[in-house]
DNA sequence: AAAAGCAGCCTTTTT
DNA sequence: GGCTGCTTTT
């Protein structure tokens, strides 16, 4: 019998409540993972049969996470034959579904995903076909308008970005054919491209209806229009929803989030039962009187107040320093103080920011004081050079249609295929409504270039197949040894050698490549069942990979080699969500910063408001706030003013910590000090 | 066709 | 400050 006891009686109510639409509103630490994985093995234990639930969260890692703490709860733990719950995102969930059913919309299976830069790609080279030079617009902006038309129609695009979004109305139609000319999808195509097929093939939608009795959604304030969509589908007819939601937190609105989502379960489904968690197992009350005040100020909100039998706890230390380098060094040494006398675990501390650039005086600091630290977040893994490519290589080989990335490693290393030979070939290409590697295979396209050049384009084409057919055709392939080959022939490594200026960035490089192709040994079976039919073993590996790489942000630690996982973890305010740590320092609490700039003039201040208020709540027991009054950026010192934020808190939970107190340690603390910092000597 | 030099711009947040 | 993409140079 699964063990309710330690519930309180909200969360037992919410955990009991199998059938009919359930709205639980979860404040922050209040037990909310707990309450969905109970919830999912009780279902079980009531016989539910496990493959008939679908549980939806925000992340992979979420999903991995729950998915784990649901194993553990449930019965034989052995058998691996039993039915297990689908537990995944909404993108991660839309690929299955369109690997197996997207050919009904017409897309071959198998269909590659375009990551953001995969985008940004393609809209700077729409943007430079058709703009007549220099229209300053970012393709950024345009890549976002473009979104926002997919997902909402050309009407809700704002008036601040009119030029970007003129040109993203101009753009759709070509942006769509391009992907699906490259037979690609991007993010957004996930949930729409499944949205359509649900509605335009009722019998597909009676296939996954039928399966997901149960529906549970994680985070629920953080989905958007189609989620919504996609989640009436599923549950019309049984309306066995439930999702778990808070909407102080909701921080995703920039990427078309709705709060109102919330409401509209009530308004949509009859008969909801609503279930509020407000006892917060995680922070001390004064942090949580902290994190009360300043969301007090939101306007229309579910209102919650959050207590704990945490006690008072610390009050939250509040810090200036001059620069943002001071800052840093600062955080680093309390660090190590609380380390050293208290004995603070790395791990139980976590520096909180606003946005990834900030990431880089911590780092700094960090190195130089010699501890060891893991950055969450912060893209630029994805965005390295030798990374994008060894992507498109594998892409390519996988699916020769995707233009952006032919185009992207079809002269690199330089094998004779210039600039202007590609930009012939795409113009060819898009007059016949076909992809570059097609194009590139018709004589008559080839006759068209010189001799050499044709001798070039026969040659690369042989490449790929050569390195296509076994892909294919050998079932017992090792990728690893396979890729291996494959960058060995076209001499990747010595082309990283050539094009780096110092040796040990090119190793650096070098490294990290291999790093990555050892990781494509690491998939495992249970990601295959997405793998599209007709596809041989070693592709829908392959593809079970990239698809990993696409759609999970979270990378395995590229920090150093080894570490025993004891490290201070930096990170970004949104990607801390639903994490939480002993002790937490959020820094750069300036006007500009955090609020962002950018939120003002957006009108947005709420959603940076709730952000503070995510970010006050990982802290268990400790919370040390500082901003400064100058900070770098982009190369110079910019002055800076506090955040409005800081005066929204009660000023008698704060403790102003001046530069002179910090180092005036009280008596036994400095003695227990000095005994650490010998025994660390003599040690 | 490749390498070297230079201007301009930025990333707020991420599936 | 640093990177990307563009222009010039060889």
């Amino acid at each position: 019998m699964l063990d309710l006891s330690t519930l309180n009686p909200a969360q037992r109510d919410a955990v009991r409540t199998v059938e009919g639409p359930l709205l639980i509103l979860a404040g922050a630490g209040t037990g909310k993972t707990r309450v969905i994985t109970l919830r999912l093995a009780h279902m079980i234990h009531q016989g539910v049969p496990a493959d008939r639930i679908l549980a939806v969260t925000f992340t992979n890692k979420a999903a991995r996470e729950m998915h784990q703490r649901v194993h553990g709860l449930l019965p034989g733990k052995g058998g691996s034959k039993r039915p297990r719950p689908t537990i995944s995102t909404f993108h991660s969930l839309g690929v299955r579904v369109l690997r197996q059913h997207i050919g009904l919309l017409g897309y071959k299976p198998n269909f590659v995903i375009y990551t953001q830069s995969d985008q940004l790609g393609l809209v700077r080279r729409l943007l430079s076909r058709i703009a007549s030079k220099d229209v300053k617009v970012q393709p950024q902006a345009v890549l976002s308008c473009l979104s926002r038309i997919k997902n909402n129609g050309s009407e809700h695009i704002r008036f601040s970005d009119s030029e970007a979004a003129a040109m993203a109305d101009h753009l759709k139609e070509r942006y769509d054919a391009s992907l699906r000319a490259a037979n690609a999808v991007d993010f957004d195509d996930l949930l729409l491209l499944t949205l359509r097929l649900f509605r335009e093939h009722p019998e597909v939608l009676a296939e996954y209806r039928d399966r997901f009795r149960y529906v549970m959604v994680d985070e629920y304030q953080d989905t958007n229009a189609a989620q919504f969509a996609l989640l009436k589908e599923l549950t019309r007819g049984h309306q066995n929803l439930c999702v778990v939601g808070d909407d102080d937190q909701s921080i995703y609105g920039w990427r078309g989030a709705e709060v109102a989502n919330l409401n509209a379960i009530e308004r949509d489904y009859d008969d909801v039962k609503v279930v509020k968690l407000e006892k917060n197992y995680r922070s001390t009350n004064v942090i949580l009187q902290a994190a009360n005040a300043v969301i007090q100020n939101n306007p229309r909100r579910h209102s919650k107040q959050l207590w704990s039998d945490m006690g008072t706890g610390d009050r939250i230390a509040y810090r200036v320093f001059e620069s943002d380098e001071q800052e840093a060094e600062s955080i680093v040494e309390s660090i190590q103080t609380a380390s050293l006398v208290r004995n603070i675990p790395w791990s139980s501390q976590a520096i909180l920011f606003r946005t990834n650039q900030q990431s880089r005086p911590l780092e700094t600091a960090l190195r130089q004081a010699g501890i060891r630290y893991h950055l969450v977040g912060g893209q630029s893994f994805f965005d390295r050079r030798e990374i994008k490519d060894l992507l498109a290589y594998l892409k390519v080989l996988l699916n020769p249609e995707d233009d952006n990335s032919l185009l992207r490693i079809a002269n690199v290393p330089a094998r004779g295929l210039s600039d202007a030979t590609m930009e012939r070939l795409l113009g060819v290409s898009h007059e016949r409504g076909a992809s570059v590697f097609q194009t590139m295979r018709h004589t008559d396209v080839q006759n068209g270039f010189s001799a050499r050049t044709q001798k070039n384009i026969a040659n690369f084409l042989e490449l790929l197949e050569r390195y296509r057919q076994p892909l294919e055709l050998r079932e017992d392939l090792s990728l690893k040894e396979w890729v291996s080959e494959f960058l060995k022939e076209i001499e990747y490594f010595e082309e990283l050698k050539r094009t780096e200026k110092h040796v040990e960035t090119a190793e650096n490089r070098i490294r990290i490549v291999q790093e990555m192709i050892a990781s494509l040994e690491d998939v495992t079976g249970a990601e295959l069942s997405s793998g599209s039919a007709g596809m041989s073993w070693p592709a829908r590996r392959l593809q079970a990979f990239l698809e990993g790489v696409c759609l999970d942000n979270d990378r395995p630690d590229s920090g150093l080699k080894g570490n025993p996982s004891d490290a201070v973890t930096l990170i970004t305010v949104h990607s801390c969500k639903g994490l939480e740590f002993p002790h937490v320092y959020l820094v750069g609490l300036e006007e500009g910063i955090f609020p962002h700039s950018r939120s003002k003039t957006e009108g947005n201040i709420d959603e940076e408001r709730r952000l503070f208020y995510v970010a006050l709540t990982r802290a268990q027991v400790a919370l040390s706030l500082s901003y400064c009054h100058t900070r770098k950026k982009y190369g110079q010192s910019v002055a800076c003013h506090p955040s409005r934020f800081l005066k929204e808190l009660p000023e008698e939970l704060l403790e102003q910590e001046d530069s002179q107190s910090k180092k005036t340690i009280a008596k036994q603390d400095g003695k227990r000090l000095f005994d650490a910092m010998r025994s660390s000597i003599d040690g």
